[in-house]
DNA sequence: AGCACGCCGACT
DNA sequence: GTCGGCGTGCTC
């Protein structure tokens, strides 16, 4: 027999079928092994068995060991792996690494065995006096209490907590106690308990949506509810009516929404049938809890994009929480959109697809529009709580009364009440740092990254300049170094200088700070929430991570200080991001008895975006946005394909991407109906870690996917060594 | 991706 | 004279 093997070595020269003997090893389809590559050995996955193969035989080599005692891929997988493959043109071994956790490869985790001894069945039943001497009190001790206590029998490592070693060893060496080596689950959470006291009772919306979800099969709905509707709990809903038809369940929500919190209600809710794929587990605990998504031990999957892939059979529903968030398509190496596979295995499984959002892309809600998904609509809050109230503040205004402050009046006043109150209030920038670039008042010269083409952001915590992109970090400038004037000016201000202005303004008040510099290490996340939910602090401030559904009852008040930084991007979708962002951290404020208040301070109020965020009227701002779309032909009346080029050099990066674009140009002079739009430019940021980098921006029709797949060829056949290039479709950022 | 084979510059 | 630079070619 002969195992067609794709070897773990992620290069595109490489990646096809490798055929290996299988000797007398009973190889099986879907299992990794070892087989000799070249000089070396390596890992690869088994994706056939053949009886025969086309080689030479002094051409084959044997395959070395098996590492998997059962298949770790599953047919609907491989079925999967072929879509992929030849629809996003991705690399066979990069789609099966995503199926499976990555400290799996290389054989960095493995199950976790533990000794384990129980009273063997001969001597159960006997009197131990005949066998234990009287003076061997630990002995009987030992016997006595795994016969009553622990007939099941017990860990070795819990035994030797109440005896000593010795008689375990003892009573062991003479086969009265038998001790095996039992394989042992990691349990993450294992302290939540399960908790099913709790019965809500559903609004009707809700009930009508659990309703039109559960009857269907194979349907993909969009559930449209403003945020505090309820949305949850429709899902739980859901997902026990799936599990009673014994199916199975994936909920993705984004990974910060991971939290604590969010993990307890399933935990409680679904017991020991939930899994949880999170990137902040253990390597250990990560690949236990996907073995069980395998094993069929788990029924529920919940965690962020990667999830998608859980191995669980029989899927009855998939549910993906916050659709329009970004964190949704991989931006990097496989790039793929959650969505997309999702439908795919939702269609293999005759499964339902759930997408769920207080704010819906343009493009889902458009699909819900076409009648591409059903629309399920939740409209009321739950317990009536009102929106909050929401303030524009023209922030050139405050300028012209001579406040050039980052706080207008109106927000300070507001601030002071809710202080005075001993209620709470979040701040919303989103820009970290204490300042985003350092200039000379005298000769304009900018404090730039030597790596990337980037102004350097002030730290003063630490008192460094960072580039943000490549993380690299200078010392503070004294003086200019181009023209030696003492007289630096501070750029735009971030989340640190917003903390210090606070605490001069409010002094004694806590003020939490939560940023990408502030969560870095480990659980840090949930320790500033932790804090500001017990009120250690009055006063949160953050970047978009702060925007994310988490409740605390006392603040009343939302302080968003820039809302423009994310509307003059230079990308169709930043009108649609701005009301995505700003709606959500509105949503933070008054959730529960006491009203809300959010002061939304912009420069460009006259902007229609902030009239739908302040009267919440979602459809209204879809009403525009896709009116705009469809004249200026973007999605979803277009598809838009980017080709990335970068290398450290300029020249050769240049000549693959006029070459891809010479191409390209010819597959439009073949389809010019398909090409709405066709350039090349350099990226917006030009430099980022010595690589220069820039791009071809394609939109070609709808239903054209044969263009697409002839980009995405072509980007393939102009590969050169030490120039990165690859393409993308509908990409998150054009930056 | 690795690793080897193979042809041209500065060094004990 | 050689040590070593990385260009190109191969891996069942």
């Amino acid at each position: 027999m002969f195992a067609e093997v794709i070897v773990d070595i992620a290069a595109s020269e490489i990646d096809r079928i490798f055929d290996y003997d299988c000797g007398d090893l009973d190889v099986t389809r879907g299992v990794r092994v070892n087989v000799p590559f070249g000089r070396l050995v390596t890992e690869g996955f088994v994706i056939g068995i053949k009886e025969t193969s086309a080689l030479p035989k002094d051409k084959i080599k044997k395959v070395i060991k098996i590492l998997d005692k059962q298949p770790i891929i599953t047919d609907e997988m491989f079925e999967l792996m072929d879509y992929m493959t030849s629809r996003l043109r991705l690399m066979k071994v990069d789609v099966l690494r995503l199926f499976i956790p990555a400290a799996m490869r290389g054989g960095r985790v493995r199950e976790l065995t533990r000794q384990f001894a129980y009273l063997s069945e001969d001597y159960r039943d006997r009197d131990p006096n005949e066998f234990i001497r009287k003076s061997a009190l630990a002995q009987h001790e030992l016997f006595e209490y795994l016969l009553t206590e622990k007939p099941e029998g017990e860990l070795v490592s819990e035994l030797t907590k109440v005896t000593s070693a010795s008689a375990l060893k003892n009573l062991a060496e003479r086969g009265i106690v038998v001790i095996t080596d039992t394989e042992l689950m990691r349990l993450p959470y294992s302290d939540i308990k399960p908790d099913k006291s709790k019965k809500v009772i559903l609004t009707e919306e809700q009930a009508h949506a659990v309703n039109a979800i559960t009857h269907a099969s194979g349907q993909s709905f969009l559930l449209h509810g403003v945020t505090g509707s309820g949305k949850t709990e429709v899902y739980m809903h859901c997902i026990e009516e799936t599990l009673k038809q014994s199916r199975t369940a994936i909920m993705l929500v984004p990974e910060i929404s991971l939290t604590p919190q969010v993990l307890r209600n399933f935990r409680s809710r679904f017991g020991d049938s939930v899994a949880i794929l999170h990137s902040a587990l253990s390597h250990g605990e990560k690949f236990d809890e996907w073995r069980k998504c395998l094993s069929g031990d788990a029924k529920v999957v919940l965690g962020a994009r990667s999830a998608v892939f859980a191995p669980l059979e029989n899927l009855g529903i998939i549910i993906i929480d916050e659709e329009h968030d970004s964190s949704y398509v991989s931006d990097r190496n496989p790039r793929y959109s959650t969505a997309e596979i999702a439908e795919w295995r939702v269609k293999y499984n005759g499964a339902n697809l759930v997408l769920g959002s207080a704010t819906p892309s343009v493009e889902t809600y458009y699909s819900s529009k076409i009648c591409k998904y059903r629309l399920l609509e939740l409209t009321g809050r739950v317990n009536k709580r009102p929106l909050p109230e929401i303030e524009v503040v023209n922030m050139c205004r405050e300028i012209a009364h001579g406040n050039n402050s980052i706080f207008s009046t109106s927000l300070m006043r507001e601030l002071d009440d809710c202080i005075k109150n001993g209620n709470q209030a979040m701040l919303f920038l989103n820009r970290r740092g204490y300042a985003s670039f350092v200039m000379c008042k005298a000769c304009g010269y900018v404090a730039k990254c030597e790596r990337c083409d980037v102004s350097l952001v002030y730290h003063r915590e630490e008192s460094r300049l960072k580039c943000h992109y490549c993380g690299n970090m200078y010392s503070t400038l004294d003086v200019c170094p181009q023209c030696g004037s003492p007289f630096m000016k501070e750029g735009y201000i971030g989340t640190e200088k917003v903390v210090r202005i606070l605490e001069e303004a409010f002094p004694g008040v806590g003020v939490l700070r939560m940023d990408n510099d502030t969560t870095r290490s480990k659980g840090a996340h949930a320790k500033i929430l932790a804090e500001f939910g017990s009120k250690k602090a009055q006063l949160l401030v953050g970047t978009q991570m702060i925007a994310k559904g988490h409740d605390f009852p006392d603040v009343t008040l939302v302080g968003i200080l820039d809302a423009d930084m994310s509307l003059h991007m230079a990308d169709y979708r930043s009108v649609e991001r701005t009301y995505q962002l700003t709606t959500q951290v509105a949503g933070r404020a008054g959730r529960a008895l006491q009203k809300g208040k959010v002061v939304l301070q912009t420069y460009a109020p006259q902007h229609y975006v902030y009239n739908y965020v302040r009267t919440g009227d979602y459809k209204g701002f879809y009403e525009k946005e896709i009116n705009l779309r469809e004249v200026t032909k973007y999605p979803p009346f277009s598809t838009i394909m980017r080709v990335m080029v970068s290398g450290t050099d300029d020249g050769k990066a240049s000549e693959v991407l006029k070459n891809i674009y010479e191409r390209i140009i010819k597959l439009k002079d073949e389809n010019p109906e398909k090409f709405l739009y066709l350039a090349y430019m350099r990226a917006p940021l030009k430099k980022i870690m010595d690589e220069y980098r820039m791009k071809i921006l394609v939109r070609v029709a709808v239903n054209s996917d044969d263009v697409i797949g002839s980009i995405y060829d072509i980007v393939n056949d102009c590969k050169v060594s030490k120039v990165t290039s690859y393409a993308e479709v509908n990409p998150v950022k054009l930056s």
